[in-house]
DNA sequence: ATTACGCTTAACCATTGGGTTATATATTAG
DNA sequence: CTAATATATAACCCAATGGTTAAGCGTAAT
C-alpha cells in the first residue's frame, strides 16, 4: 500500500531547492550553458555542475555537449507527472478544506476569513 | 537576482518524500488521526510524528487537538502556491521545448519518438 | 489512584545534501 | 606545442534528514 515513486521523490526534490528552481526559470528564456547559468547565482561552478546533475537525473533538464560547452535546456514532460501528481489530489483536498469551511460557518465558530 | 521563497522550499521538500505524499493521500478522503495515518506505513509511530511536523510547517496539514488525539486535515491553500509556480514555468518550457523539437522536426535530425 | 492510550520529544546513528578547493579532462585559441 | 577555457570529478566538511528506541506528558478508562 506504501506506494513508491522515485521519480516523483527526484522531481519534487530537485523543486525544493531554490538554487535549482533559479535556474529552471532561467531555461524558460531559452537554451543556456553551464557558465552562463552559473553567473547570477553566487556559488562556485562545481556547485553548479552538482545542480544541474540533480536537475539531469530528476529528468528536468537535457544536455547537448558541443565542443567544450555544455547547452542545456528544459525538459518539461518530467515535470507533467508533478504536476499530475498534485491536481489528481488538490481535487480531493480542496472538497475535504471547503467541506470543513462549510461547516465552521454553519455552526458559527471561529470562521477563517 | 536569487529569489529566495523559502514557503516553497518547504512544500516541495515536503512532497520529495513518499511516506509523506502517502500521508496526503489518506487524508484526500478525510480528516483522520496520527494513529490511523501511521497505520499503513512500516516505520515507527515517532517517524510519522516528525512526517507530520514537516507537512505542518509547510502548510499542508492543520492538527486540531480532542483529548488525547490529534486530528489531521489537509490544508490545499499551501500547495497553490507551488502549484502556480510550475504553471507559471511549464508554460515557456513547454514553448521552449516545442521550437527545439519542431526544429530538429525540420531538420531531419533524430526526431524524438 | 493507577493504568493504558495517543502522541511528542530527546538522544542517538547513518546517510544524504550542499558547499568548498584542488585536480582532471577535453576543446579551442595563439 | 602551449596556454586558456569550459566543465566535471574527487576529497573533504558540516548541517540536515530520516530512521530508531526510550522517556515524557496529558487524557481516558478502570
Amino acid at each position: 500500500m506504501v506506494k513508491r515513486n522515485e521519480q516523483l521523490d527526484r522531481v519534487f526534490g530537485a523543486l525544493a531547492d531554490p538554487t535549482r528552481r533559479g535556474i529552471l526559470e532561467q531555461l524558460s528564456h531559452g537554451e543556456s550553458t553551464v557558465g552562463t547559468l552559473a553567473a547570477p547565482h553566487n556559488v562556485s561552478q562545481p556547485a553548479i555542475s552538482r545542480h544541474l546533475r540533480v536537475l539531469e537525473r530528476a529528468g528536468l533538464i537535457r544536455r547537448e555537449r558541443k565542443g567544450r560547452e555544455h547547452h542545456i535546456r528544459v525538459d518539461p514532460s518530467s515535470v507533467e507527472e508533478a504536476q499530475d501528481w498534485i491536481a489528481h489530489y488538490a481535487r480531493f483536498w480542496k472538497r475535504q478544506f471547503d467541506a470543513v469551511d462549510d461547516y465552521l460557518t454553519k455552526h458559527g465558530k471561529k470562521r477563517k476569513k
